[in-house]
DNA sequence: GCCCAGGAGTGTG
DNA sequence: CACACTCATGGG
């Protein structure tokens, strides 16, 4: 058991970790969060502004690994005053302050995304844990690792179907044979362009796809994935619509470099706030 | 029962 | 380029 403070602000751990970038962590009652790293689990208990964590193993490098997947070293305030140049961002960027774009593994991003289509947050919980469990190794009483990409690729497409992901079972397989770690390894490294035209080629990944993991598995902040609630939002905030191209191209003008973080704002305002009845963003 | 889901793939105009 | 259709299924 290893026990540390973890020194990363703003955070808000119900809006990182509950609005949809990742499948795995999960809230108790009490508003701890636990969830796996790698072969790790930790717990995340917040008092006042401070953050105290449990893991139950890793020694020192377990509070790199939280911080790195945190991205601890975004300065979120400073993306937050130039996304704050937007009007329509800057009247609700204020409820969503600790809300951090999060560094999930490569492969388990991209498999995670594949199956995360036309599906609903629920029910890709209910997929990737199933996939844990049958494949993954048991890392405490409650959790179980990602399975990694050689692991999948010996498991038959149709035992894949019986784990419940449906027509996804085909695009996983395949894309985890057209793919190894190693060229993962690669991916990390390219330029943008690239990496999102080989992402794209892969079985499963479309632009919405590749750009999700390009943005929380790659990192690469400029992403900006459009889905229905961020077609949504665009249309009713921007009055703009048009094909993903369009929209896109509409989202890196306006939005530049840290789009992906304008991309969570307007995605957890539009389904998580407008659920609440508390929608903050307004056009003007 | 009905509706929809952090869409992709394929074919057609 | 745009649109139309299919894919397979469970959560709300």
């Amino acid at each position: 058991m290893t026990r540390f403070q973890l020194d990363i602000t703003p955070l808000d751990l119900d809006q990182t970790l509950g609005c949809g970038q990742t499948f795995r962590w999960r809230r108790a009652p009490d508003g701890a969060w636990r969830g796996p790293l790698g072969k790790n689990v930790y717990t995340i208990v917040r008092s006042g502004a401070a953050h105290t964590v449990e893991s139950v193993s890793g020694g020192a490098e377990a509070k790199k690994r939280l911080t790195w997947y945190l991205r601890g070293a975004d300065d979120v305030r400073a993306i937050q005053r130039t996304l704050g140049k937007d009007p329509v961002l800057k009247a609700g960027i204020g409820r969503m302050k600790g809300l951090r774009i999060v560094k999930i593994d490569e492969w388990e991003c991209l498999a995670s995304y594949i199956l995360a289509t036309y599906a609903n947050i629920p029910r890709i919980t209910k997929m990737i844990d199933t996939l844990c469990l049958r494949y993954g190794e048991p890392i405490d009483d409650e959790f179980h690792s990602f399975p990694g990409i050689e692991t999948m690729r010996e498991v038959p497409e149709k035992e894949l179907r019986d784990c419940g992901l449906g027509y996804r079972a085909k695009l996983l397989s395949g894309t985890c044979r057209l793919i190894t770690e190693d060229d993962l390894r690669a991916m990390v490294r390219a330029p943008s362009e690239e990496l999102r035209s080989r992402l794209i080629s892969l079985p499963g990944v479309g632009d919405k796809v590749a750009d999700c993991v390009s943005l929380f598995g790659f990192g690469r902040l400029d992403s900006f994935p459009i889905d229905v609630w961020i077609e949504r939002a665009l249309g009713r905030l921007y009055g703009i619509e048009g094909s993903y191209r369009t929209l896109r191209e509409f989202a890196a003008r306006r939005f530049g470099p840290f789009a992906g973080y304008a991309q969570e704002y307007l995605y957890y305002n539009e389904r998580v706030l407008a659920r609440a009845g508390a929608c903050v963003l307004s056009h003007e």
